[in-house]
RNA sequence: GGUCCUGUAGCUCAACUGGAUAGAGCAACUGCCUUCUAAGCAGUAGGUUUCAGGUUCGAGUCCUGACAGGAUCACCA
């Protein structure tokens, strides 16, 4: 049984036996003990004063003296106002310990036989991918090894938006500008190039509709009126009709966005177990248009579109077919629902994607209630805020964004120069070498952008590069590489600290209790981070892990310890936390270095 | 304007879901490398938790109302 709830039950009893009064221990709760006091867990006694019939420093004098008699574990109390604050033995920790060394990984759940898709990225294919992206990506991909973590059978899923109007805007521009430029020639990544031509329909497009309105036309009809983006509408219309030459060029344009997607993917160290592309599924939904006139959950207007009414839902109506009998964003989304369902048999399925499309998922969600999907009540929104640049908002049409590649690179280059100039890189290879400023470069990328809750959205500045000290990957990268050491110099003397003998073992130090305390916590961590669907929970906690690590380094020796035990259980101490701390980044995409 | 999200140190973020004196990192300043990696540790300074009410033993957290920022309210996706 978990500690907390043998204590609880403990109090449970002396409610039961002090004061005549039977309360559920579940009913009763612990807190962790700050910092600043003496002890391991409190129980907070404002709540039972009326039951206890007597001052809080009373209470708290009688209940701790019997956790004391009754409870093994419990070495000793105080009280400080209304706070019970409750010491456990250090026997209580060594053996919490030795229990954590035994699990086959640090926060273990079995299997709970539930399948959950996770989609994430799902990228248009006209412009290459930028810092938002990564914040998605890297949600996605740590969301998805969380829920892995947690128990489900987890289906990474990407949604690739590879047909409409915007990637009809690069075909035209390259049409009009390409004279059938490659990648190769271009000497530019596959998706860069795509990416070009879209600008450079923007900027066409903007020229033209300037035009049109010093001949005196208003803003709106030129927008309609600007010949490329009639002739993007029509290469739609065509692309549609699987007009031959259209196809043909949207294929080829697509082809190479894909290779430069996956070099990028490759790059993130994000990966998915299936793709769905929108050219497949843009036609799907229909028939649960018709379902939903039968079931009488949508209402067909007299022009004939059809409308989902969640008036009484506190939501608006809403469309879900055209009148001329084509589909909209709804009507796909609808119909993708089902194809997970269908294609996976999933239990739960969680969108990654920005928070200016809550309502859009609010409603989705809504409608699938209403139409009796048996996962309905299982679709999450992880609905993340925008990354913002100090001059505003990114947008890829007027080239105002971080690229993803551009970013990755820098960071590299920025770990790079910044080992060299330590002077970490003796006894590295030069492959090694750049291997380790791969993971400290992406590292510190990943953990700046998964460290910060997912609703809240965040400034980045690129002026100010990321950093490598304090709250950040690199420092729990290193506190891994400082314990790697150790247990390489244990292995050296041929210290036994895997036998679990801490024989003879006596006092432990606060550190050595508190950290004992927060490798306990891990799988907690994990829960929360589950069903909160927030990474931000176990990069907080990693943080809070290696920093308390880092005061137990500098604060208590190891080899020059006297006694073997002392020594075999602090190393233990650190195998676990090297190893807890391994699993945590892992979970966050970040891999950790043996040296730095 | 309606709806939703956010507002905590100069900056970037926490606060275990209502508990103690609101904590970290960056930036500034001061110490600590002859002992397991100083990408580290210890310390100083920095706060009316946007504001005003309310709920209660107790509020950054809950409720109401302001204020500020953002998103969204398309037969776009």
């Amino acid at each position: 049984m978990d500690i907390q709830e043998s204590i609880l039950k403990t109090i449970a009893a002396a409610f039961e036996q002090l004061f005549n009064h039977k309360v559920e221990s579940e009913d009763l709760s612990l807190q962790p003990t700050r910092k600043e006091f003496e002890g391991s867990y409190t129980f907070v006694l404002f709540p039972y004063l009326k039951i206890t019939k007597g001052s809080p420093e009373q209470s708290g004098e009688k209940i701790g003296n019997f956790l004391k008699e009754n409870h093994p574990s419990v070495a000793d109390f105080n009280v400080v106002k209304g706070f019970l604050n409750i010491s456990l033995s250090s026997a209580f920790w060594i053996d919490l310990l030795t229990q954590l060394m035994a699990e086959k990984e640090p926060g273990y759940f079995p299997p709970r036989n539930q399948k959950v898709m996770v989609e994430y990225s799902s990228p248009n294919t006209n412009k290459p991918l930028h810092l938002g992206h990564l914040r998605n990506n890297f949600l996605g991909f740590s969301v998805s090894n969380i829920l892995s973590a947690y128990g489900y059978e987890v289906i990474k899923t990407n949604l690739v938006n590879d047909r409409g109007i915007h990637i009809c805007k690069s075909m035209v521009a390259y049409q009009k500008l390409g004279n059938n430029e490659t990648p190769e020639m271009a000497g530019l990544k596959g998706d860069h190039l795509v990416g070009k031509y879209y600008v450079l329909f923007d900027q066409e497009y903007k020229k033209q509709i300037k035009e049109l309105m010093a001949e005196g036309m208003t803003e709106e009809l030129a927008k309609k009126e600007a010949p490329w983006m009639k002739e993007a509408q029509e290469s739609l219309v065509k692309w549609e009709l699987g007009d031959e030459e259209t196809v043909n060029l949207w294929k080829k344009l697509n082809n190479w966005v894909y290779q430069g997607f996956n070099e990028t993917y490759k790059k993130m160290r994000v990966s998915f177990d299936q793709y769905y592309y929108e050219s497949d599924t843009y036609l799907l939904g229909k028939d649960i248009v018709t379902e939903g006139l039968e079931k009488k959950v949508f209402f067909k207007k007299e022009n004939g579109s059809v409308w989902a009414d969640l008036s009484n839902q506190g939501l608006d109506e809403k469309l879900v077919l055209r009148a001329d009998g084509t589909s909209v964003y709804m009507t796909q989304d609808m119909g993708t629902a089902d194809l997970k369902f269908k294609d996976h048999g999933i239990d739960k399925s969680v969108y990654v994607v920005g928070n200016e499309q809550d309502y859009h998922f609010e409603v989705l969600f809504k409608i699938m209630q209403l139409l009796e999907r048996p996962y309905a009540n299982n679709l999450y929104h992880l609905s993340y805020g925008m990354v913002d640049l100090p001059s505003g908002k990114m947008k890829s049409r007027e080239g105002t964004v971080v690229d993803a590649d551009d970013l990755i690179q820098e960071m590299v280059d920025t770990a790079r120069n910044h080992t060299q100039e330590l002077g970490k890189i003796e006894g590295f290879s030069p492959e090694e070498a750049e291997n380790l400023y791969e993971m400290l470069g992406l590292g510190a990328i990943k953990y700046f952008l998964l460290k910060v809750d997912p609703k809240k959205r965040m400034l980045f500045n690129p002026q100010e590069s990321i950093e490598f000290q304090g709250n950040t990957g690199p420092f729990i990268q290193y506190t891994h590489a400082r314990i790697a050491a150790i247990l390489r110099k244990a292995d050296q003397i041929g210290l036994d600290y895997s036998s679990n003998n801490f024989e003879g073992l006596e006092a432990l130090e606060a550190v050595e209790k508190q950290l004992v305390y927060m490798l306990s916590d891990y799988s907690k961590k994990i829960a929360m981070a589950a069903e909160e669907l927030s990474p931000a929970v176990i990069a907080q906690y990693l943080f809070d892990l290696a920093k308390e690590y880092n005061r137990f380094y500098a604060d208590l020796p190891i080899f020059s310890e006297a006694k073997n035990e002392v020594q075999a259980f602090r190393v233990s101490l650190s195998d676990q936390v090297a190893k807890t701390i391994n699993a945590g980044m892992k979970l966050l995409g970040i891999d950790v270095p043996q040296k730095m």
